[in-house]
DNA sequence: CAATCTTGCTTCATCGATTGAGCAACGGTG
DNA sequence: CACCGTTGCTCAATCGATGAAGCAAGATTG
């Protein structure tokens, strides 16, 4: 028979029927757990053969419903349009199958209700943690978690009411800062401050890289010009608008940078391309991110990449364990050994 | 406090105590219609408030276990390592939560055994269409989808048993590879056969591309090398292996390079940097695929956009409708206007 | 040969939300 | 006052899978 439509589903109770037994030796014989419950091995075998030739496939909700544990796993992320975010994701989900748990995940794209949203959706799919990426509000997100008896993770950037996994920003934005310093003074001969792209002030993680930014001047010495911190959030038009503005009241902007997302890079790029401030003479860079086309083809850009998968195996330590030993994980940053 | 332990989960038993009514009403009340079922606004509102006070979040498992539609939509895609599928899945969730519509993705590895366990675990979650994005084998998806009573849709690459929604690749690759050889002889002075590098030769997108670059050479009256259509995978290290044989065995390559994908890309420039075949004269490339990156650094490079929007466009037009009126879509790529 | 154990199943209650059917109370009508 | 319609709820069956409890038949023991 041709079946054009989509077939109705089959349940244990149809394969019950086709096999001549009950649904509960089904159940028993398709979940595994045959030999404890004294399923000959010939009707175990029937079973599934008849179930292989129907294509069975078990009805997960009632399944979980039955079940005391879900054994998902939710995962909020603000976008997929960079590589940190990707890895972050294909390494969760790798991660999660490996020990059976089911991964599921949704972008929030930076927008703080559509956060909460996402969090009670995945609530009500009965995950049993939810990891919060770079989340605006972690702490509302911990609070509803709490509510609907799930656990809760923040990756990225911390919050204070649940175990907390993140890079560690002012030791990375130190050493990005110290080799940003050291290229621009073999480039230009002299040694002299950096200018600061991108990110939030409000954020932790901004917060923590401009003190690492400022440390690393203090430790050669060096003072910050309060007006060179643009912390105008990280979507690459914000870069453009203030790189453009400080253009406007200045007359040469600092030759080095120390760029705070690739995100935030891509409207740097930008702004130096239309703009033509800088021809001739090309910024030095560093960026607080990875990306492999800017680290192929950017001459004058140093990158640090965060270590995702130090970062997730601290996530998924927490979650064998099922619980935390330290309220926050700081994951030292990759640098490449090369130089410039 | 970081180790809070999280609470039973309040149900609608629990809200109908609290509320003293009964577990119908509250259930009335919370899913919208209790107009219809002719609840009190008063006691409406009383439910509403209870439920809000205890964190309530209906059971997901429990509600779509007795309804008859999940609302859910599933789609696999390969990796999360570019902008392609990163802007896919994005503009999936997107598009999918505007219709009410619950997005659950994943992704595969390009493991060909990964996609079809993907595929049953999400049929058992009851999605109601599943999207196969770059799938190795569509139509073994597309039939566990029929035997599980869901819909299926084949996205990026075609596939023969379900609607497949794929680039243009024929009138894009002929287009790139026209722009890519002009771009060429403005450089080098005269007209010159490029080079093919990326994909398998075995997918439906690799052939329409390479038969798209053969016709814009016939186009113009050059003829095109065999050896020189190196369809060897999508993975940079493919792209540097074949790129190393090549050159192993013939004394200069082509000047100006066809490229597969920003993957293959990746692959073609490490080696190209690493080997300093090219030094001092760069290659002239074109890439079927899009990057901001690449587009803002690499000089002379030329990239084709995938009309990832429009694609998905007509993915849901085919969801909302129910059915499809084509077999195949191809939705043209997207050229900047400007050239080289 | 009765008593007990083992094997191989079946029966049935359960998870939480949904919804058709039904029921009590009240107001309006003739 | 009998009858009917409306309002505002409750009851109970149901979705599909699960597993504790139970039961019948055969095997083993004393």
């Amino acid at each position: 028979m041709i079946q054009q439509k989509p077939t109705k589903k089959t349940t244990i109770y149809d394969l019950a029927e086709l096999a001549g037994t009950s649904a509960s030796a089904v159940s028993a014989v398709l979940n595994g757990n045959w030999k404890k419950r004294r399923i000959s091995i010939k009707l175990a075998e029937k079973i599934t053969r008849i179930a292989e030739e129907q294509g069975y496939a078990v009805n997960m909700q009632a399944s979980l419903l039955r079940r005391e544990k879900s054994k998902i796993v939710g995962m909020i992320v603000p976008k997929y349009d960079n590589r940190y975010f990707g890895s972050i994701v294909e390494t969760f989900e790798i991660m999660a199958r490996e020990r059976g748990l089911f991964p599921i995940i949704t972008c929030t794209l930076r927008d703080p209700e559509l956060e909460l949203e996402a969090a009670r959706t995945m609530l009500s799919y009965q995950v049993e943690w939810l990891i919060s990426t770079g989340a605006t509000d972690p702490d509302r997100i911990t609070d509803i978690c709490l509510a609907a008896g799930a656990h809760s993770l923040n990756l990225d950037l911390p919050g204070s009411k649940a175990p907390s996994i993140i890079s560690d920003n002012f030791a990375g934005a130190r050493e990005l800062t110290q080799r940003t310093l050291r290229n621009c003074q073999r480039e230009i001969g002299s040694l002299s401050p950096l200018l600061f792209v991108g990110g939030r002030a409000s954020d932790h993680n901004t917060a923590e890289r401009v003190r690492g930014f400022r440390r690393a001047h203090e430790d050669l010495g060096i003072s910050v010009d309060e007006n060179h911190i643009l912390t105008c959030g990280y979507a690459p038009e914000k870069a453009v608008g203030a790189l453009q503005a400080l253009a406007d009241t200045e007359h040469t902007l600092p030759r080095g940078m120390f760029v705070n997302s690739t995100i935030s890079l891509e409207g740097v790029m930008r702004w130096i391309k239309a703009s033509h401030h800088f021809d001739g003479k090309p910024p030095i860079i560093g960026c607080f991110d990875w990306d492999p086309f800017v680290a192929l083809l950017g001459d004058n850009i140093e990158m640090v990449r965060q270590d995702v998968g130090g970062m997730l195996q601290s996530v998924f330590k927490i979650i064998d364990d099922g619980h935390a030993t330290s309220p926050l994980i700081e994951v030292p940053p990759i640098f490449d050994t090369k130089i410039g």
